[in-house]
DNA sequence: CAACTGTGTGAACACCGTTCACCCCGACCC
DNA sequence: GGGTCGGGGTGAACGGTGTTCACACAGTTG
């Protein structure tokens, strides 16, 4: 680590900096408030220098998605160790109460990371028409370029569903049939998961985490992810004053679903 | 109708130019796209001559927003008169299916109706510091300026519903208990719901739809919702080669759950 | 006819992302 | 030491943006 040149201590100091005034105006202002002069403006230099760091406020505001999707990651994770291992249930309430607190604090960062339909150089990649081969053009950056928010996410996701899986008694359920065509897809979301876990030091013996269980996760993120982001945006076909006891009686539903009867807990 | 003056009718007829136009640039080339300077070009006019109809960009977006919702429920309301009325759960389907359809030809307006946080006055009513009060002071525009957007599509919704409703047996059932601290939101709810229907001539006998029918409703919007805005955001936490079938086995779900034993649609 | 009102214009302001030529200073090599 | 080189920063500039304002013109109204 202390390997680094002084140059490139300043420059990564810089760059943290840049990202972090970015994300202030973001939570502050909203996205369209992030300008790359603003930014400069608040860190005493001028908007072309930001160039030196960022190829673009594109690829600046991907960065930022990167950062936040790390801190969610960051919260969620303790959030789980609160909870003991031998609660699995408790751990998921925990995670999804986390998730929903963290979105409603910070609904511009949510949007950015959760609600943008694609990333992938927005009408400037074009202007040349001579680079029309789609292969590997630059290694280094667009190697693994391809979906990053969503990849950085399905980590997030990953992490806290991980520390779940590792209760003592596995918590979902393996009573459902998986649908056919979907068979292939979360086989391949199960090596990733596997993988992912593997990468944190977590080893999941794979028989613990059959196909419905993948099945499972995958249909109760649909829940998770529709009641917070209607929250959030506040799309509910009627204003309703407050969602919470929707959210917790949908995790009840989770919870016997799941296979626990009785669920303990109540309210957050 | 024909009691407008020449230039009544000549303003509403370029108003609906302004509006098409912008639509056009948002379906063509995204929300950041739709600029004042590039409707005014493509209309022949200069940006300017826009402020005579609408006070801002954002108010333009607004109104986009609202004729987005009108097509949107011009859109379902034939798709469920397609199913004969004596299969209530055709019509559920049927209008599930075509709101998927429909999110996922049109991304970006679903992007600007049903993900985005709030509309109102965004950083423009503070310049004037001695407009302090939130009193009615324009009656025409703001009376009813509150939350167009959700009022909008929850009218959307509210059709959809109804006309599910009327069939000769209602199909949401009864069997659930409603969380108390929902009871009153969903009188509210339940309410508007009713008086909307009669708006459109639909009278629905108020024993018909119970409380716990509402909540019912409810949850399933959350669902359908969140599988949705996944999959025209591409959220899922891994990339799913094909969300169709998991879309269908939320409707056989939605299916169960309403009381249908054994649904005969399979797939769309 | 005159007055008024609605509609459109062109110039202007402040801001934006982005590019370019330039400059300067620290790091490196000889 | 001196020389080179390159990364980081600058200012000017281009084209674009939302928005305001004074002005002009047509159509309606008195």
């Amino acid at each position: 680590m202390t390997e680094a040149t002084r140059r490139e201590r300043l420059r990564a100091d810089t760059e943290r900096d840049i990202r972090a005034t970015a994300r202030a105006l973001l939570v502050g202002q909203g996205r369209d408030s992030v300008t790359l002069r603003a930014i400069a403006r608040e860190l005493g230099i001028t908007a072309p220098a930001l160039y030196r760091y960022y190829d673009s406020r594109e690829a600046l505001l991907r960065a930022v998605c990167e950062d936040i999707c790390a801190d969610l990651d960051a919260e969620l994770t303790p959030a789980i160790r609160d909870v003991p291992s031998d609660d699995p249930l408790g751990r998921v309430f925990a995670v999804c109460r986390a998730f929903r607190r963290w979105a409603l604090a910070h609904p511009q960062e949510f949007e950015l990371v959760f609600a943008s339909p694609e990333e992938e150089s927005v009408g400037l990649g074009r202007t040349e028409p001579g680079r029309t081969e789609p292969g590997r053009a630059e290694p280094g950056r667009a190697e693994r370029g391809r979906r990053p928010a969503q990849d950085r996410f399905g980590s997030v996701f990953i992490h806290v569903i991980g520390h779940v899986l590792v209760a003592p008694e596995a918590f979902v359920p393996t009573s459902e049939d998986v649908p056919a065509e979907l068979h292939d897809d979360l086989v391949t979301y199960r090596q990733r998961l596997l993988e992912s876990l593997a990468e944190v030091g977590v080893t999941v013996p794979a028989e613990l985490l059959q196909l419905d269980g993948v099945y499972f996760i995958l249909k109760w993120w649909v829940r998770l992810y529709g009641h917070i982001a209607l929250e959030v945006f506040d799309r509910f076909p009627f204003p309703l004053r407050d969602a919470e006891p929707l959210f917790e009686r949908m995790l009840t539903e989770l919870a016997v679903e799941s296979g626990f009867p009785n669920p303990a807990a109540n309210d957050g």
